[in-house]
Order: C-alpha cells, then structure tokens, then sequence
DNA sequence: GCCGTTTTCGGCCCGACTGTTTTCAGTCG
C-alpha cells in the first residue's frame, strides 16, 4: 500500500473512533500520525521500514508503527477492517453535517435508531429529534438545512475563487472608521490550495458597527453565528465566512492564531509552556498560576509585540512566513535560522507556457506580448498546443514553423520591451514520444512537454511514458506533471520520485503550473526536490491575458514548498534564463 | 495513542458560541 493510501486508512480509522465516542486523544493521534505520513517521501517511508525507524518519526508510536507496517507490508490491516464492520457507513456522513458531533450523533442512534441521513430527515420532518434531551425545535431545524445544503456546504473553494471574494471584504472592513487593522487569516492567508471558508480578523475601537457590516453584506445568505467578539455569515455559494473582532493590542496574537495552521499552533503553544510561557490567542503570558489563558492576559502583562515578527521572536525564532506554518518543521527551521529566503511574486521576470489564438487561447500573440509588458516582464514564452491536441486547435508543423517566423517578426520589430520566446506545450504521445519531430523541435527555442489524453494509463505506465518525454533532448519542461484539477479531476497515478529523480539527472525543469485549477506540482514535493537540484518554472497556463495574473497562485505554491528565488528559472533575468535556453539547445539530438 | 530539559504516567491548546439548560454540554475552529 502507497503511504498516501495508508494515510486515508489512518485519517478513516480517526473519524470511526471518533464516532466510537473514543477518548478525542486517541483520535488526534491517528490524525496526526497520517499528516506526519504525508510529509515523508514514498520512498523514505519504504527505508525507515525496511530499517526500523519508523519510530524515530514524531507521531508514531509503537501502535502506528505496527499499523503502518502492517498496511504497507500486507496491504490490509485487522484492526481496521473490524473497527469498519462495527459501524454502520451511514453515520460517518452524518458528521459532514454542521452542528452534529459524535455525541449527538450516539444520541440519535441510541435514541431513534438514526444510523444514516435519510433516518434523520424522516426523524426531524416528524419531530422526533426535537423531543430528544439535549436538542430542541431550533437544532432540528438547523440540522434540516444543513441536510439539505450539505453538498455546498461542504465543499472547497479555489483558493483563487476565495480570494476574490476575500479582498473586498478586507478592503470594505479597513475603511470603516471604527476599524484599526484588518487581515485575512486561516489557509486563505497560509495560501493553501483550497480554502474550506474565510476567516477575517479586525481590531477595533468599537465592535458592534462592524458585526452590522459584516452580517449584511451583499450575497450573504445567513448569519450563522453573531456574537460580542465574533460574527459568522454564509454566502450563496455555501463559503462560510468568519469575522473575529479584537483589542488591537492582541490583534497580532489573533492573527497568528487564526492563521494556524492548527498543527502549528499546537508546536507553538508547547514550545511557549517549555519556555514557562502560555501562548494564545489573547497573548504571551506566564504560565504558572490559575486560570484561563484568557483570565492570566487580563491580569498579567502579556509580552508586548507589535507585529509577528515580535511574537517569534519572543520564542526564540526568526519569523515565519504564514505559508510555512503547516507544522512540517518549519519551528525547528526557525529556531536554526535555517527558513529559506521565499520566492515572492515581485521576483518574477517572466514566464513560459502560455497560449494564443493559434490553438486555444482567447488572445492574439501581441496582445499577450502587451500584457506581460504592462506587468513589467522581460520574457513571455509562447507555448501553444500540438497538433495531436486537435481539441484545442494544435498547430501542425507549418503553423507552427509560422508562428515561429512571426514570434521572431515580433521580436525584430521592437514593438514591445518584453522579449518573446517561440516555444510549444507538445504532447507526450501514450507512449512517451513527443508530437514533432526533432527538426520541428529544434526550430523552437524551448519545449513543454505536457500528458493531454490517455490520463487513465497505469501507474508503472505513466510513470515511463514521462520519463522517456523527459529524456527526450528537446524537452525544457515538463508540463503539469500529474494533470489534477483541484476539486475536480484526481492526478494521474504516476511515480513522482521516479520522475523528479529523471528530470535532475536530465537537467529537465519540472514546471509549476499555477493555473489556479492545477497547482501542479503540489507544494508538498518541491521542498527536498529543490534541494537535491530539482529546477522550477512558475508558469500560469495563460489562455487570455488575465491568466497571466495566476501567477499569483504559482508563488503560494511555490513559497508553501520553499522555494527560493535562484530555484525558480522564470526568476532569472533574461540574459541568464536565455543563455541557459542555449546550453540545452547545443546538446545533440538523441 | 503519543510523549518527556518537571518523564514511563498523566497530561494532551483553549476559548467562543449556540441551544439547551438553569449552570452546562457539545460543537467548532
């Protein structure tokens, strides 16, 4: 079994004990053990088996070991396969509704025999659960809605799509006089992929004007929650948007809170108590004594910071950039001032894979070339699609060897201070060859080599088919190596060590595709890749001039895995990126 | 179930809000 596999198995068997009423410790165990299992590579996981260390990794202990052995060796695991079979799969949806917890969840069951959604909707339309100790006409109601509304409710969001619909509402809040500072926290500000709602923090001289903004502004479908210190409101979508008001003296405690991660704060809270400190989000407070956090910040003088770089620093630890605060050691990191230096959107000079009206772009090649002039680019590659990509228009050889003629037109003319370079997104043909010829290739001053069709193949089979395109002496890149599209479309199953391994040995970048539907490579990979000389080209995928913007998106991405500036080749100036275009160019055809 | 510069047991982050209570349990983040 894949340590992705494995990993589902753990993060199941957390949800059924949880649904066990099973001691919530135990629960975040097995949660835990499965994001630890998520940070090591597939193959590290095979060596600290094979060795047995598995136990040197914080989160396992002897029981997951064996457990994880167990699956990974076998394939299968006892303990789990019972623990499945003692509970009916109907209750595992019921904790996708809001409002119902494992608690309640056995009371319906004990109560009223509810072990699946359609029981409880009869159970509430006949008002049964209204009757039961503990719930009441409202929370049948509610549980109502949130049957009906469970699909959206549920649901993630692009990170893109949230944070077009978080920058107004940060702007709105930051013009209302009573307001003093305002962010966007949680894995919207973490730059997470996707984002499950809003979290929006405000410190304030006056609290209720803001709640009255808040809960009523446009496309606010309920207000779920409205209390003194915070405010919850759903929109049409099914985003739930959260908006916490605080002093501003703990505005920076808040907003390191509430921009988690969880696993971070966690780390940090420990390492405050090892330092005799309580962290929260009122303050930095001594530890010992009675009493709340929230009681020793009232009356004890919390440590004064005046922005997060402060409140690291009060720990110990050089500042850490919110995309790294997923608990993967980045506070180990920060203590040993071993943080990278982030990539950050400014540092972009320019960017390869982008499409025109030749094959399926919605703009013209001077109009793209305008664009990436106004945001100040020295480069745009020009990459559209093959000819065996018929569906999106792919250019067959003579109109390809045209749209070369007119890139360099183009170029000669001067028209634009950005230079353009000729390129094409070829398709890795099912078998691993490339959609030219080499002579067509060799006309080109760089190629992305990207999968199209044939998505489905086997993992052994895939994972050859890029490798060979990556070994092919054209290739420049490879193109949204497992063609996911968040939310929608699953990645290939492909052997991405066996390919990052390739594309070193090759001196082949390995793009980061930062359409915000793709983000592909995922961050998780790029960190030890980088490291062991893994090349990156942030590329947005542009099919009209707005798409250049996603690059926006790549840079999350790219900051979450921490790449630094050199190893992000669409950093480079132009001189550079085109003399390193040369060096590949001058290696013979195979 | 995990973990240890107070270690091998007894903690485990901690507060807000809601709906149900009549002082709090459950859920959520």
């Amino acid at each position: 079994m894949t340590k992705n596999e494995i990993a589902d198995v753990l993060t199941e068997i957390a949800t059924l004990l949880e649904l066990k009423g099973e001691n919530p410790f135990k629960v975040r165990a097995y949660q835990t053990g499965a994001r630890a299992l998520e940070a090591i590579e597939e193959a590290e996981l095979g060596r600290l088996i094979a060795e047995e260390k598995l136990g040197t990794v914080k989160g396992f202990g002897e029981a997951l070991v064996q457990k994880i052995t167990e699956l990974h060796t076998t394939g299968k695991l006892e303990f789990f396969e019972k623990l499945r079979t003692s509970i009916e799969p109907g209750l595992v949806d019921l904790l996708q509704i809001p409002g119902l917890g494992p608690k309640k969840i056995q009371v319906l069951k004990a109560k009223l025999g509810v072990t699946d959604i359609a029981a409880l909707t009869a159970a509430c339309l006949d008002g049964r659960v209204a009757a039961l100790d503990g719930f009441g006409e409202k929370t049948q109601e509610k549980l109502l809605a949130g049957i009906k509304n469970r699909e959206a409710y549920g649901k993630r969001h692009l990170w893109w799509d949230a944070a077009e619909i978080a920058e107004p509402i940060v702007a709105g809040l930051r013009a209302l006089p009573q307001v003093r500072r305002a962010e966007a926290a949680g894995s919207l500000r973490r730059g997470m992929e996707t984002v499950g709602d809003l979290d929006f923090l405000v410190s304030a001289t006056e609290i209720a004007p803001v709640v009255a903004w808040f809960v009523a502004m446009p496309g606010v479908k309920e207000v779920t929650a409205q209390g003194e210190t915070k405010a919850s409101v759903r929109f049409e979508s099914g985003l739930q948007a959260d908006l916490r008001i605080v002093p501003d003296e703990q505005f920076v405690f808040a907003l390191h809170h509430f921009t988690g991660s969880k696993d971070h704060n966690v780390q940090m809270r420990q390492r405050a108590l090892a330092r005799g400190l309580s962290l929260s989000e009122w303050g930095l407070v001594p530890a010992e004594g009675e009493g709340t956090a929230k009681e020793k910040a009232e009356n004890r003088k919390s440590e004064k910071v005046k922005d997060e770089s402060g409140l690291f620093a009060a720990l110990g630890l050089h500042f850490i950039p919110p995309e790294l605060r997923e608990g993967l050691g980045e506070i180990e990191a920060a203590e040993r001032a071993e943080l990278p230096r982030l990539v950050e959107l400014g540092d972009l000079r320019g960017a390869f894979h982008n499409h025109t009206t030749a094959s399926d772009g919605r703009n013209t090649l001077a109009e793209m070339a305008a664009a990436a002039e106004a945001l100040g680019w020295d480069y745009l590659g020009i990459a559209d699609h093959s000819k065996s990509s018929f569906q999106a228009k792919g250019l067959d050889e003579a109109r390809l060897a045209k749209q070369v003629a007119e890139i360099r037109a183009l170029n000669a003319s001067q028209k634009f201070k950005t230079h353009v370079f000729a390129g094409s997104e070829v398709d890795i043909l099912a078998d691993g060859r490339l959609d030219y010829d080499d002579a067509t290739l060799a006309s080109l001053d760089y190629v992305v080599a990207s999968v199209h069709n044939v998505l489905t193949q086997d993992e052994a089979t895939m994972t050859a088919r890029l490798i060979r395109a990556i070994e092919h002496p054209r290739t420049t890149m490879l193109g949204h190596a497992t063609g996911r599209l968040l939310l929608r479309r699953e990645a290939s199953r492909v052997d991405l060590a066996k390919v990052i391994d390739a594309a070193i040995a090759h001196g082949v970048i390995i793009e980061l595709n930062a359409s915000p539907w793709r983000l592909d490579l995922d961050w998780r990979l790029w960190r030890k890749s980088a490291g062991r000389g893994l090349l990156c080209a942030i590329n947005p995928d542009a099919h009209e001039i707005d798409g250049l913007r996603h690059v926006r998106a790549g840079i999350n991405t790219a900051r979450k895995g921490g790449l630094q500036r050199e190893q992000v080749l669409t950093t480079w100036p132009l001189v550079r990126v085109r003399a390193w275009l040369a060096a590949r160019g001058a290696q013979p055809p195979a």
